[in-house]
RNA sequence: GCCGCUGUGGUGGAAUCGGUAGACACAGGGGACUUAAAAUCCCCCGGUAGCGAUACUGUACGGGUUCGAGUCCCGUCAGCGGCACCA
């Protein structure tokens, strides 16, 4: 009979359809594994070729997992809110809802069609009322602890979605989503104080089993570094603080640098007495955009504050103060001290505007350019009480100096910023606040959530920056919750990553309307165990769900500060030629048209053969072609199959193989698993099989291929003998001494180079092996005229011999 | 510039703790079956020399450690990813 993949396919699907055998089971007795992939966008485009391969893993672990006996949560659902969406309805002028509806089902026919085991029953879709009633009831806890605010500031602003953006959301300059300019814009905007959260998700992650990448880079973006904060007298008399992580170059302080967005110089104006000067310098530095201003390799430019001086406490010396933009004023206090020996930034504006270089460290000619010593056993020259010190003794010498004299005191800075929370959008969670005349920003009572996206005509961005709901004013205009006069509604919406920052909690309760999740559920199977993603989020989706969790986890709604117990990534699929897939490159697979040619099994077997799970890979349709063959060859065995039990002659490769399965399921390492089962399946064709041989051929080959596995399971006769289907059944276990052959070749080398090869018993023992080798032929070639000094053994591996030439 | 990762046949990729480099596939070549094609089955497939046994050589490059290095150490080059005027 032939492998008859679309009919087969269809028949299982429609079977687990309605008997439904991946229902999870709050508060079973068996233990619980929680398998999350990263729900969907669901694009207008339907499912990439990049979709199935982080899915088709976590099926597998899942689907393994199961056959192990655990109650296994494995869910899906939607990330519907957003731009790609939005944009698409104010082009087509349909609703956004309705484009969501629709790409969503679309999308659920699409996962289907691949057998993937989710929990349909436990589909969620972000922008459903009943779900975002608890991402703005979250929203409103943050509020109400203090960690969501609302500030003006220079925010990222994109040009072309009239939006802002986070700092997550910004690279290279441009807009991550549209590649647009993104400029800097003063706007008020809600924030979430993600920065009272650095501390903890640096340390935290030390417990957690991520990948290392993955940590590094949190690490990196949150960006912790340890110096300590000076303040300087001035001539006017008011104090400047500045941040260092060298309070050990203070002697080689020359000149101080604020940053222009520094209110102290609004301050100083009639102090200042070229005013005109620095105004209109501050001027020009904020119609730069970031990008500008962020450009490599710039000049340093600036302007001298005449008529400010600042004292250095070390040396008792006056040194000027410029205004220059190389000062951030969002990190540290927005002024800097200038130590041009030992900082190239500073050494570049110092050279460029004629001022002092003083050499602190030595070991470098800092009247070429600035000494940045790689260790810090660097000494100390030119300052005071540190001289002769190595740059390791000076820093906490110095910094406990500073802090006797009074100048200042040690720190901490992150260069992780607060979350800019808002958007300038429609297609989005409304924010629950209302802003009364009397009584400010007033949370809506939770009893009124959801509040409701309402129907607006037009849900263009506006020119002016402002939300379209802001246009809705029988919306807008509303009482005040606390003292009943007349007061608005915030119109900014939440930004995409709101609703996927707790989204797998809802999974373990999906249809609960009086609690985000029930305490009960909650405990049972959080956290979760194993979470597979794209690297693309390490600093945006995986951050921000690790600070909400953290959060909920300090108000009690969640019992452990971690959401995710362990975190992998999958790599990207690259297009035929090795480019990023593109509609404008014309090299997008579509899954549909594998499914459609070679099956879903195929699809499945095929994206994970097709190399190493967190690299990326070429996609090359010729290959499809060897999964295929590999699954017909798997089907024609039930021809060939022999009545009886598990065989002898195939003991040994088929103990092997179960564990090699096994150990690479746990381990992502899809691609070697299926050589050692293709490998196998070579081996029956040479070999012969019996049924009890297919049998665990079958169960082992379940979790990759589970539709032509059910079908071979029953016409075999197994699905009648057990009562069960394949995925059912018991994991198959393999014994460790079974998985070793009774002979073994092992090589022979002389003086290191292979030379020949000898068969002897497995765990011979050496002087065997020894006996073996010297009786070779080969060898006996070579050791004509040549003496054996020495051997060495490595068991059931290789034997090397050691010759001299006769005296 | 800083941090991290990766360099293996024509191609995708395998190689526990340092132990037979190229598993398993794709493509290619040869053969069987067939009127023919597809499918299937068998054989070959890093390079050089040789009919062959075999020998030499070979994991980006240059050194080193070791009985033995794709794997460890030092240096160089190339590519990828992240961060980037963060004081």
């Amino acid at each position: 009979m032939k492998y008859d993949f679309a009919r087969i396919e269809k028949k299982w699907q429609a079977k687990w359809e309605e008997t439904k055998p991946y229902a999870a089971e709050t508060g079973s007795d068996k233990p619980k594994f929680y398998g999350l992939i990263e729900f969907p966008y669901p694009s207008g485009q339907g499912l990439h070729v990049g979709h199935p391969r982080p899915f088709t893993a976590m099926d597998i672990v899942t689907r393994k997992k199961r056959m192990e006996g655990y109650n296994v949560l494995f869910p899906i659902g939607f990330d519907a809110f957003g731009l790609p969406t939005e944009n698409y309805a104010i082009k087509n002028h349909i609703h956004p809802a309705v484009v969501t509806r629709n790409n969503i089902q679309n999308f659920t026919r699409q996962l289907k069609m691949l057998g993937y085991g989710f929990d349909w029953d436990r589909c969620v879709d972000t922008t459903d009322p009943k779900y975002y009633k608890w991402t703005q009831w979250i929203f409103l806890q943050l509020f109400k602890k203090g960690l969501a605010y609302k500030t003006t500031m220079p925010v990222n602003w994109c040009t072309s979605c009239k939006c802002v953006l986070a700092n997550e959301e910004v690279v290279n300059g441009v807009c991550e989503r549209c590649g647009s300019e993104v400029i800097r814009k003063e706007k008020s905007q809600w924030m979430l104080a993600i920065t009272k959260y650095a501390q903890r998700l640096i340390d935290d992650l030390d417990d957690l089993d991520y990948i290392e990448r993955v940590k590094i880079q949190q690490k990196n973006w949150i960006g912790r570094s340890t110096g300590a904060e000076l303040t300087f007298d001035t001539n006017t008399g008011d104090k400047v603080t500045v941040y260092t992580t060298r309070p050990d170059t203070l002697f080689g302080v020359t000149y101080m640098v604020i940053s222009p967005e520094h209110p102290l110089l609004k301050q100083w104006k009639d102090k200042i007495q070229n005013w005109d000067e620095v105004a209109a310098y501050q001027d020009a530095a904020a119609h730069k955009s970031d990008f500008e201003r962020g450009e490599l390799n710039k000049d340093k430019t600036g302007v001298r504050l005449q008529g400010i001086e600042v004292m250095n406490p070390a040396t008792g010396e006056h040194v000027p103060m410029f205004v220059s933009d190389y000062v951030l004023m969002g990190y540290g206090t927005g002024i800097v001290m200038g130590v041009p020996g030992h900082d190239q930034r500073d050494w570049e504006f110092a050279t460029k505007f004629g001022l002092p270089i003083i050499e602190v460290v030595s070991g470098g000619d800092v009247t070429k350019e600035a000494f940045v010593a790689k260790d810090d056993s660097a000494i100390m020259v030119n300052s005071g009480f540190l001289n002769g010190m190595t740059v390791k003794e000076a820093i906490p010498a110095m910094k406990k100096y500073v802090v006797e004299q009074g100048w200042g005191e040690e720190k901490v800075n992150y260069k992780l910023r607060d979350w800019v929370f808002s958007r300038q959008r429609y297609w989005g969670e409304p924010i629950p606040l209302v802003n009364c005349p009397k009584c400010g920003w007033v949370p809506l009572p939770e009893s009124e959530l959801p509040l409701v996206l309402p129907q607006v005509e037009s849900y263009e961005p506006t020119d002016d920056g402002e939300s379209p709901l802001s246009k809705m004013t029988d919306w807008v205009n509303t009482t005040c919750p606390c003292c009943g006069g007349p007061a608005k509604r915030e119109t900014d919406t939440m930004p995409q990553w709101a609703g996927s920052s707790w989204y797998f909690l809802r999974y373990m309760d999906p249809h609960n309307d009086k609690e985000l999740v029930s305490k009960e559920a909650e405990e049972y199977w959080g956290p979760v165990d194993w979470y597979n993603g794209g690297m693309e989020h390490t600093t945006l989706h995986l951050l921000y769900s690790r600070f909400w969790h953290k959060f909920l986890y300090d108000i009690g709604v969640v019992h452990t500060p971690e959401p995710y117990a362990k975190r992998t990534s999958h790599g990207m699929i690259l297009g035929e030629g090795g480019e990023k897939m593109s509609k404008s490159r014309g090299n997008v697979v579509n899954p549909n048209d594998i499914v459609d040619q070679y099956g879903a099994d195929t699809m499945r077997l095929h994206i994970m053969f097709i190399g190493d799970f967190e690299k990326a890979v070429t996609w090359s349709n010729e290959a499809v072609k060897g999964s295929k063959r590999f699954l017909d060859r798997c089907w024609n065995l039930m021809d060939i199959a022999e009545e009886g039990e598990l065989s002898q002659k195939n003991e040994a490769i088929i103990h092997k193989t179960i564990k090699k399965v096994t150990e690479d399921i746990d381990t992502l390492k899809m691609n070697t698993a299926i050589a050692a089962l293709m490998t196998m399946v070579n081996e029956f064709y040479a070999k012969g099989l019996t049924k009890g041989d297919l049998e665990q051929l079958m169960l082992l080959l379940s979790p990759f291929a589970p539709h032509m596995v059910e079908e071979m399971w029953e016409l075999t006769g197994f699905a009648a003998k057990y009562g069960k289907m394949a995925m059912q059944m018991p994991w198959p276990s393999f014994d460790e001494s079974k998985t070793h052959e009774a002979e073994k070749e092992m090589a022979v080398q002389v003086n290191g180079k292979l030379r020949s090869t000898v068969v002897v018993p497995a765990d011979a023992a050496d002087d065997v092996v020894i006996a073996a080798a010297c009786a070779d032929e080969k060898i006996k070639r070579q050791m004509e005229g040549m003496e054996l000094v020495k051997t060495i053994v490595v068991k059931n591996k290789l034997v090397n011999l050691i010759l001299k030439p006769k005296k």
